[in-house]
DNA sequence: CCCTGATTCGC
DNA sequence: GCGAATCAGG
């Protein structure tokens, strides 16, 4: 598989609203996490919330480039040309709080606490994310309510959902992943391929001569939001 | 162990 | 440029 622009904008559509490397390598098939991975950053999107990266050091103008911990895993014998700096990585100082005791002597650490700007993004089905300590509604009241055992929304009711995909049915996205109608096509596939004859119509197009190119097709994944 | 993203490095 | 292997954290 080779990415052609439609997958990249799938990629990148789906990294920026959120989705895991995993979910986004499985959805356009035929590409492992990794090489999702390795792509976005290709691309220059980089690091969303990831579990691993919870801590950093600013590391002021100061210490060396070399003691690489990571590589001294390897079978050693790899003079491997010092990297330069790591990145800079302008802006405030990081809000990250835990003043762990890292091994930075004569760096005072600005008080993270003090006048942050505030940075909110946005999130799947475009929920605001808070930075911490920016709280605000306190306690949901819960109302005395009697429980009732979960029913699919009445909307998607009898939509297709991500469970109900097999391999009878076409996997066309309807809509965006994340939004509250979000589905599949679910109409019978043209066999042998994932999607439905109509949907296999607009996925697989012979290439046109160059010059005879007319405006790109609706994606999957929306291109500008359409409904 | 499962997951996550990040990084490295041979191709 | 690509992505498997590896690393590191939850």
């Amino acid at each position: 598989m080779s990415w052609t622009d439609e997958r990249i904008a799938t990629l990148k559509k789906m990294w920026e609203g959120g989705a895991t490397a995993s979910q986004i390598a499985d959805e356009l098939g035929g590409v492992s996490r990794n090489a999702v991975i390795g792509k976005a950053h290709r691309l220059g999107l980089k690091s969303r919330p990831s579990p691993v990266k919870a801590n950093e050091q600013p590391k002021a103008a100061a210490n060396k480039p070399a003691a690489k911990p990571v590589t001294a895993k390897k079978p050693a014998a790899k003079p491997a040309a010092p990297k330069p700096a790591a990145k800079p990585v302008a802006s405030a100082p990081s809000p990250v709080a835990s003043a762990s005791h890292a091994a930075i002597p004569s760096q005072p650490i600005p008080n993270p606490t003090a006048d942050l700007p505030k940075i909110v993004s946005v999130g799947p089905g475009g929920f605001l994310r808070q930075g911490p300590g920016e709280q605000q509604a306190p306690i949901p009241p819960a109302p005395p309510r009697r429980l009732v055992p979960a029913k699919p929304s009445p909307e998607i009711a009898d939509k297709t959902s991500l469970l109900d995909l097999s391999d009878k049915v076409c996997r066309w996205p309807m809509g965006h992943p994340g939004e509250p109608h979000f589905h599949f096509c679910g109409e019978q596939v043209n066999p042998g391929y994932p999607y439905c004859v109509e949907h296999c119509g607009r996925a697989y197009q012979a290439q046109l001569p160059r010059g005879a190119r007319r405006p790109p097709p609706p994606l999957p994944f929306g291109g500008p939001r359409v409904r």
